[in-house]
RNA sequence: GCCUCCUUAGCUCAGUCGGCAGAGCAACGGAUUCUUAAUCCGUGGGUCCCAGGUUCAAGUCCUGGAGGGGGUACCA
């Protein structure tokens, strides 16, 4: 038997008798917290309990001293006049200055005294509760009822303390929004790689650094966004929700539409809807599209990403690879402050990238004689490209099954990308591997195609669009009969699209960002979950 | 999918050879009107991820499972 609140103590926390079966020690945390969780308006005070329920039923308890001291805990609103930046910039005895924000850090130098650091989105800034200023009453009150994570609306002057802190000295303060759990370690923050997955909003208050890179990641969208707004693009939406996932060779979600009871997929790649809009008149077209691959997860591969895609008739590929650059070395000057930063490699090791002035262009052909020793362009039989694969180390599932095309595409991942830096263009993909791709006039077995490479990763793919709707036909027959053969990530033949195509699309060059990826690289981050906000996790 | 590592207080982390479960921060009580991760005195707080097993004895060893990280495979 356990007793409830059998030692008293001096200025303990207002509280009734509790009419509660009492939870043994022995029953566990669990049973506490449902307790908890029946009775939430209930000022727990258990003498024996684990600390987190300790630490939330102290907090409860405070809640509650706060109303019956006729303060409200969760009020309607706060008239701000600044943030906590813009106040710290004001100059000592501006009055009357009004900031809000969560109280990370409480320095409490006696009963009359008290700082305490508030955060906002801003950053941070001291402010000082004190009878000198702050009425006595209301002083005790927050004395009493005020914790670290609580929101506190304040209203002061500034004040430079003695040690050129500048501090807003509170002629009145407010609880704002009572925290019921316990914060995050001061000074460490939360560390825990899963904790910051699943409770992102705790990795945020506790972690600048986070903060700093989700703030990175808006500001390089909306850098993307303006330059593309400021060349004639206009920016559209497509479906995610579709009949037949198109536009990519991968593996698609599927759903089920109840009302038309049919199976439909959500999008892999915006592609084919975007190009139909150029045969819809438009010219230079975008979009930041949500794409859901149903694929194996790694740190460089998101089941839900965010890419964006655009085209541009009359483009060839050529300019397009000028104009990718000029982009790019734009927005990351203009969000990042510098065209060179650190990568980590997969090796841990650091790898130092320089986006400034021109990238080299480099065949996927000639990539794989450099690296890899060996040329596909004069060895075309496969089972010689087989044997040299195994013989250096290649044991890929289906290897037997894979034609030249394909073959030379494993090389060049295992080989030529990985530790390539860049950032380099990479040109003369095999056709095979590009069915939506035009067909090189001058070599018809490859496609005029480039992919940007930074780190050993592929940040972009864009090619000159097929445009010929028999061409088009062909390689969806080609994919059709991939697919017959048992291969599910061979792109499904869309009628419709032909359809489309047959009223005319004019020449153009099209292009697509990983921007997960590419703000992962930036922030020099190996695992793209970093910068997603939220990504997926098993259900605990 | 396979390999491998991790999981200990609310948070950050120690825990040696199998021998009473530890620290800092946070919390609670007290002191303190210029602190900066405030300081000082005191107190409480544990399903050692879960389920089995070996053992006189398991946080520690073994088996299985869960969640997570990394690698690999698949993959724009």
């Amino acid at each position: 038997m356990i007793p409830i609140a059998s030692r008293p103590r001096r200025g303990a926390y207002p509280c009734r008798a509790l009419p509660l079966p009492v939870p043994r020690r022995s029953a566990g945390s669990r049973r506490v917290l449902d307790t908890i969780a029946r009775f939430p308006t209930c000022p727990l005070r258990i003498r024996r309990t684990t600390m987190a329920e300790d630490q939330i039923a102290a907090r409860r308890s405070k809640r509650e001293f706060l109303r019956e001291e006729g303060v409200n805990p969760y009020p309607d609103r706060w008239q701000r006049t600044h943030s906590l930046a813009a106040a710290r910039e004001l100059a000592e005895g501006t009055a009357n200055v009004a900031v809000a924000g969560r109280v990370m850090l409480k320095r409490q130098i006696s009963k009359k005294m008290i700082f305490l650091t508030l955060q906002d989105r801003s950053g941070q800034m001291q402010v000082c509760l004190r009878r000198d200023t702050l009425d006595a009453e209301q002083l005790r009150i927050l004395r009493r009822g005020l914790d670290s994570g609580d929101f506190l609306g304040v209203r002061g002057n500034i004040w430079v303390t003695r040690t050129g802190e500048v501090t807003l000295d509170a002629a009145e303060a407010a609880v704002l929004s009572k925290s019921l759990r316990p914060m995050p370690e001061k000074w460490a923050g939360v560390q825990d790689t899963e904790t910051c997955y699943r409770q992102r909003y705790l990795d945020l208050l506790s972690n600048e650094e986070t903060r700093a890179r989700f703030r990175f990641r808006t500001r390089f969208v909306k850098a993307l966004r303006d330059y593309l707004d400021e060349h004639e693009f206009e920016e559209v939406e497509t479906p995610v929700l579709q009949t037949k996932a198109s536009g990519a060779l991968a593996k698609p979600f599927t759903s089920h539409h109840n009302a038309l009871d049919m199976d439909v997929t959500l999008r892999i790649a915006p592609e084919t809807w975007l190009k139909r809009l150029l045969v819809g008149g438009y010219e230079r077209v975008y979009e930041f599209a949500r794409c859901f691959r149903n694929e194996g997860m790694d740190p460089s591969h998101l089941q839900d990403f965010t890419m964006l895609e655009y085209y541009v008739a009359y483009w060839s590929y050529h300019e397009n690879m000028q104009f990718t650059q000029d982009l790019l070395q734009h927005v990351v000057q203009q969000t990042k402050g510098s065209l060179q930063f650190t990568c980590s490699g997969s090796d841990g090791g650091r790898r130092d990238v320089d986006l400034a002035g021109e990238w080299p262009v480099v065949r996927m052909t000639d990539l794989i004689a450099e690296k890899a020793g060996i040329d596909v362009t004069e060895v075309r039989d496969p089972d010689a490209l087989r044997t040299w694969c195994r013989a250096h180390g290649i044991h890929d599932e289906g290897l037997d099954k894979l034609a030249y095309p394909s073959l030379v595409d494993v090389i060049y991942k295992r080989t030529g990308r990985p530790d390539l830096v860049g950032p380099i263009f990479v040109i003369g993909h095999p056709i095979e591997l590009s069915p939506l791709a035009r067909r090189n006039d001058e070599q018809p077995g490859i496609t005029d195609r480039f992919q940007l490479l930074i780190n050993g990763w592929e940040v972009v793919n864009a090619y000159s669009e097929l445009v010929d709707p028999d061409d088009q036909r062909a390689r969806f027959e080609e994919q059709a009969a991939h697919k017959a053969a048992g291969d599910d990530e061979a792109l499904p033949t869309e009628d419709d699209y032909m359809l489309c195509m047959e009223y005319g699309m004019p020449p153009a060059s099209g292009w697509g960002m990983g921007i997960d990826r590419m703000v992962a690289l930036i922030e020099g981050r190996t695992n793209l979950r970093d910068a997603v906000l939220f990504p997926l996790m098993r259900p605990l």
